[in-house]
DNA sequence: CCCAAGAATTGACCACGGTCAATATTAAAT
DNA sequence: ATTTAATATTGACCGTGGTCAATTCTTGGG
């Protein structure tokens, strides 16, 4: 294992992420180019690639914070008692997720993890939230025949397909949270005969 | 509306199509890049973007073509009578789409349609398979207080969600199908008290 | 304080998707 | 056969992400 980083390393990267921070809030994830990045902070272009592996690694950075912040937000509340409480805890997140056609496909590319080990941060969050909604559903009014942490995973796995379909054109007459409503009110409270 | 297509138009994209299949068969999607599409074609760069609006649009017509193929097969077998001959069925669909990870980056991205109404084969098959699954599970031995659309689109958003985590390298320990029906068995056979 | 070796930075360069004004071809109208 | 307008093709060029050998900086040991 290497040395300690040098203290030149880390401010670089602070400015790095703050350039970035700055041009997103002013323009847009979208917009964001590496070389604007590079000359805000003040570096060479290549200085950019050895702190992060790849553009993808600085967005992963960037949303997976923001994504965090959500949940230690969303963390607070109490657990929803039924389905609409649980959509209405959740939309801040789904808000984050689709803000941009692009953010959202980055949050999907990262969600299922690098190859190797390292996971990144937006992969993280991916299975804290899948913690923080079992949490809730364990308390709830809902099925009680599957695992909190299954049903969490499955809410995760409907949210995510009702803000795919929200991006196509022919479905966005349909709201993200009624199309979700359906899928939750079907998948936490089946009703059998 | 313009008029009818001039043989030379057809003849170009048979060319550019025909070179991309060689391409992917000899190597993969990953690898393919559109100047080697273009010059085994026999054409010049700027042909290829008058032909398909972007890479991703030949992808669209090359990956659609194939998992509508898949659709073909598996329609024709009898409508699955438990989660596990369901699996059986959806199987070859989930290899295809996970026999790459860029093929299934680029389903993703393109399964949402595009933005206006030009609705790309890769987000038709979506729907199809919608519909093939749906037709199956109305005869199966399935809970039946929600739709076979629903379910179908439920089933959907779970294996494209079992495939992503099969991605993540944490997580391939699990094989697809087995996630998968855990997923669908509590899904489509929900077993409240 | 100086030196060696590791670590960080640089910027010219490359790869590859995508653009567009200029040119060539087609086919309908005369 | 000629003209003409629509359509198709061309290839030099651009934007942007990413690379890497050369250079500069940092730090611990003598």
């Amino acid at each position: 294992m290497g040395r300690a980083p040098q203290k030149r390393t880390l401010e670089t990267r602070a400015k790095l992420v703050a350039a970035a921070q700055a041009i997103v809030s002013e323009s847009s994830y979208t917009e964001l180019r590496t070389e604007e990045v590079v000359q805000r902070a003040g570096v060479a272009k290549g200085t950019f690639f050895a702190h992060f592996k790849d553009k993808d690694a600085l967005m992963d950075q960037l949303i997976g914070a923001r994504i965090n912040q959500c949940l230690d937000k969303i963390e607070t509340r109490p657990a929803p008692g039924d389905i609409n409480e649980l959509i209405d805890a959740l939309m801040p997140l789904l808000d984050l997720m689709r803000c941009e056609r692009y953010v959202f496909d980055v949050i999907l590319r990262l969600s299922g993890a690098a190859a190797i080990e390292e996971i990144g941060p937006i992969a993280q969050t991916f299975e804290r939230q899948v913690i923080v909604i079992a949490g809730w559903l364990a308390k709830g009014p809902f099925r009680t025949d599957i695992s909190p942490q299954l049903m969490a995973e499955g809410a995760q796995a409907f949210y995510v397909q009702a803000i795919a379909l929200n991006f196509c054109a022919i479905n966005q007459a349909v709201p993200v949270e009624d199309r979700l409503r359906e899928y939750l009110q079907a998948w936490l409270m089946p009703t059998t005969a």
